[in-house]
DNA sequence: TCAATGCAAGTGTGATCACAAATCAAATAA
DNA sequence: TTATTTGATTTGTGATCACACTTGCATTGA
């Protein structure tokens, strides 16, 4: 396998992407944290690297190392025990988590607005569209699918943002509030109120127009919604609690 | 080892700290940390697992799962070769570290500005004083205990801010500028200004005086300082090198 | 009946081994 | 001399094992 065979002179090679060596441990990573942001797994859920072992059908070896990685990014926690658990919903935590995702993505988003170019506005364009389409028939009620197409529409305005900092902070942050979100989303659903299209609606709208304040207010305005809608509905929890 | 027997209503458990089980990995990950903050391991160098297991006199299990957690924190750059090395420093980066941690470090010190207790603004301010006390002997260059005694004073003043997903975040920031930040400083201590303790002065008196504002614009100027003086250095050196 | 004790299963951590891929160096061919 | 190849060494990855600690449950004692 030499180098020289495989270089820009090669005309075979120019057309073959790299075909990129996948670990296994890459894949467990990616599979918890797909599970996380989607909210697969509920808060205070205790995680045991032989039962995730077994249900990845590898060995714990690829498990510990993704457990760890996920931990370090505070998506899940460490107890004294030592054993591994989803972070617990707190109402300090939510507006924690909220505070930092208005800064954070907020300034992404400002960034992007200057940045993007018309393909990629066409683009997020188009998720709209999708949106509506999976709207149609929402007697499915595919939350999975709304999840990833939100996440979607999200990343590609932050990946245009140009900061390689930045970005992987907010992936950070959605790790962290997966569990809460998938609650709200759920809570929504129940109460019928899923506009979230009209929300996404403004924001390309700004964009399109590179008007950077504009977006970032209709940004946090989306945002904000399941934490909002969420904390209201743990506030009145916790009150029916309290009286029963 | 009964629970029940080493609770309160004990005297003697009251005189007891707990010990706190401390893994290998965890002394590896702290140590790995505190080399890259203070900027021990040059840029572009590249790590192997053997070999730090070596130095550090473990095995090569604790030291891969530090080494993971800290490529997942991109205070490590793991390269397609599977091998590992400390991020190159470019200008971009640079710029793009300065700007995330003007808003995150600027923003943390706004919260604490409004929150810190009298105590803890005695603490900082007696800070001020070790420093004044290091700076007398100068001629000894303890960049290492400049490099903590900053990160202390600093992380003091961020502790405050009470945001427990900030917090984790500006720790990633420092780790990740942790390799320019030794080349700023002795560029600095070659260039003879070394007037951090002035900066930092002044953050103290707007910590005193609750400014929000004027803590943020002091902190922007303090942490800003190191990244403009790096930039003019390589950029004097890009051009020399290209007219060499 | 209830709490304390002791045993067994489960779990995380670290060490070691096997294997494949990458790297480096010497040797060979042009 | 320079470029290529071949072989040895190094290195990351995954699997397995041993050990210590925790947890849960059944047994025993008052």
């Amino acid at each position: 396998m030499q180098k020289a065979t495989a270089d820009k002179s090669d005309p075979i090679a120019a057309q073959l992407a790299p075909v990129g060596r996948e670990t296994v441990q890459d894949r467990v990573y990616s599979e918890l944290r797909r599970a996380l942001i989607g909210g697969l797994f509920e808060p205070s859920q205790v995680l045991t690297i032989r039962g995730l072992a077994d249900a990845l059908m590898t060995s714990t070896m690829p498990v510990r190392e993704a457990l760890g990685r996920l931990i370090t990014e505070k998506a899940l926690e460490a107890l004294p025990n030592r054993s591994v658990r989803v972070p617990p919903i707190t109402l300090e935590r939510m507006d924690d988590l909220l505070r930092a995702r208005i800064l954070i993505e907020g300034e992404a988003i400002a960034l992007a607005a200057t940045r993007m170019n018309s393909r990629q506005i066409a683009t997020i364009e188009g998720m709209l569209g999708e949106w509506d389409e999976m709207r149609a028939l929402k007697h499915k009620k595919d939350v999975d699918r709304e999840v990833t197409l939100n996440q979607a529409f999200h990343f590609e305005i932050y990946r245009a943002c140009g900061s390689a900092v930045l970005i992987p902070m907010i992936e950070s942050l959605w790790l962290q509030s997966g569990p809460c979100i998938r609650v709200a989303i759920y809570a929504f659903s129940d109460a019928g109120e899923v506009d979230t299209a009209h929300y996404h609606r403004t924001i390309v709208k700004a964009m399109a127009a590179q008007d950077a304040a504009g977006a970032r207010e209709a940004l946090i305005a989306d945002i904000s919604r399941p934490f909002v809608f969420l904390r209201n509905k743990l506030e009145a929890d916790s009150k029916k609690g309290l009286s029963a």
